[in-house]
DNA sequence: CGCGTTTGACCAGCGC
DNA sequence: GCGCTGGTCAAACGCG
């Protein structure tokens, strides 16, 4: 019936608002009253007919006018259910309204409270600690706390997505410490023995830079930016949207795992080189380390892990992001960075770290996407506890939204050296996690929660601070350090998305 | 046959 | 200068 479809439409008006819905309703109690008033006249015109005939009519019609009573009763109760039931929406659309107005309005006082706690405490307290939980109770606490933040809507720059954002909210929990070399010997010591654990010659990867590697900007090469992604992966190479030639195969010497040294092959002459090698310790994750700069714009694929380098960069080097040079030039020194990935979904935990080293001068992120935080502190001898899942980012759901290019290796056979514990794997499982893997790099990267946190929170902080900056030049990139000289200059920030208690891991 | 991988050789940087 | 190590080259090889 046309009368149904015109409820539904009610409902759905309900939704938008209330007034207008309300409308709607009058309306539509108009059009019913028309039709019982059509329905009478017509029981009216026949006036030429016999008296069998009108007999029978006027039976028929009794009959008819019963049945019209009852379906008149029918559509007045109708009615008045309906009209409760628009006013029992009304209610609920103003607690919502108001739900949000006072979730605004904290989203205010809070942006503004971290704005000044920001601006007193980059000057005296080199350690910043930002919390960003769902649950308001939750205080995590470090040394020197300056200033802890619980905001459900950890947006500070996007107040419409922290709008659309509150139910994920409830389990994000992200944190945000910087600390400096001079206050943290310790944790540098952590970080440190991470560093050697994980990949031993990763810090000589950042003294050594070959100068074969040209990027048009005229910076050092010892300066050239790196990104180092460490991902729990069975395969021998993450799927990251770009195709790959292996162009040499090393054993390093604290490490008897290969590393495998790739070139980008999507364009001639680009660049782009990535070295992948399995951590010593745990021979589930897959450190990728990506250098030099596209000459060619991004295959879609590769959208996925720019997103994450984007939003990395937007850690590392703000000033960029924020001139707007990072973004607008999708050819950056950066291997991956495109602004055109969006995959808002959940994410498992990560960390990022940007390495700034004055006395080799170069700049490193490192993402870890290893689900395992707590991992990075401990000695490789202790460190063998995994997590409850091997692989945590495979979806439980195996109807996941599927990839553009879906390329696992620029289409090669990977087979040859691939980890011994992982010899049964089928080539297919290996594309469904490469592909979540992606997936779940796209979500953390692309995830406006976690870029205007990061933003917001640590772009007044360094523009302050001796800090790495970079500038727009043409279509290349300057990265400069802005140390003194000093050994006091050697930040390391850390960026930690935290699992929510009891929710180790999220799935798609 | 073309393309990509493998793998030993080679080169450069660094420390002693 | 020598040895060590990381990074790259290129001929050989394998696969479709
Ligand atoms: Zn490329």
């Amino acid at each position: 019936m046309g009368k149904e479809e015109r409820m539904t439409q009610i409902d759905l008006s309900l939704n938008l608002g209330s007034q207008n819905g309300k409308e709607l309703v009058e309306e539509e109690a108009e059009q019913v009253v028309e039709e019982l008033e059509v329905d009478d006249q017509e029981g009216q015109e026949n006036p030429a007919c016999g008296s069998e005939e009108r007999k029978e009519r006027r039976e028929e019609e009794k009959d008819a006018s019963a049945g019209k009573f009852l379906q008149e009763n029918l559509r007045t109760e109708e009615l008045s259910v309906l009209q409760m039931e628009m006013d029992r929406m009304k209610e609920e659309n103003k607690l919502l309204r108001k739900v949000v107005e006072e979730t605004m309005k904290d989203y205010r006082s809070l942006q503004m409270k971290l704005a000044v706690v920001q601006q007193n405490d980059t000057r005296k307290d080199p350690q910043i600690f930002l919390s960003l939980h769902g649950d308001a109770n939750t205080i995590q606490g470090t040394r020197d706390v300056s200033e802890v933040v619980h905001d459900k809507n950890p947006a500070p720059l996007l107040p419409s997505e922290a709008k659309n954002g509150e139910d994920e909210d409830e389990e994000l929990e992200l944190s945000l410490s910087m600390q400096t070399h001079a206050h943290q010997h310790g944790r540098d010591d952590n970080t440190k023995e991470e560093n050697r654990g994980l990949e031993p010659e990763q810090n000589n990867l950042v003294k050594k830079e070959s100068d074969g590697i040209t990027n048009s900007s005229p910076e050092p090469p010892s300066k050239k930016a790196r990104i180092t992604v460490r991902a729990r992966c069975p395969a021998p190479t993450i799927y990251d949207g770009c195709q790959w030639r292996k162009y040499g195969q090393k054993i390093a010497k604290r490490n008897p795992c290969p590393r495998a040294y790739y070139r980008c092959m999507v364009a001639p002459g680009c660049p782009v080189k990535k070295q992948v090698q399995r951590c010593l310790e745990d021979m589930s994750i897959l450190i990728t380390t990506y250098e030099g700069t596209h000459n060619h714009p991004l295959p879609t694929g590769a959208c996925t892990m720019a997103s994450m380098a984007s939003a990395a960069a937007t850690f590392v080097w703000p000033s960029a992001v924020n001139s707007g040079s990072i973004i607008n030039d999708g050819r950056t020194p950066i291997p991956y960075c495109n602004p055109h990935s969006i995959s808002p979904s959940l994410h498992s935990s990560t960390t990022i770290k940007n390495i700034i080293d004055p006395r080799n001068q170069s700049n490193q992120i490192v993402v870890d996407l290893t689900n395992n935080p707590q991992q990075q502190f401990r000695l490789p001898s202790s460190s063998h506890s995994r997590p409850e899942l091997a692989y945590p980012w495979i979806p439980t759901n195996p109807s996941c939204k599927t990839t553009a290019g879906a390329i696992v290796n620029g289409g090669h056979d990977f087979s040859a050296h691939q980890s011994p514990s992982f010899q049964g794997m089928d080539k297919r499982d290996w594309k469904v996690e490469e592909k979540s893997l992606s997936d779940n790099v796209s979500a953390i990267a692309s995830d406006p929660k976690f870029r205007a946190a990061v933003a917001a929170a640590i772009t007044s902080f360094i523009s302050t601070r001796d800090s790495p900056t970079v500038q727009s030049k043409g279509s290349s990139l300057i990265l400069r350090d802005g140390e003194g000289g000093g050994n006091s200059s050697s930040n390391k920030w850390l960026l930690e998305s935290l699992p929510s208690c009891g929710k180790p891991y999220w799935h798609f």
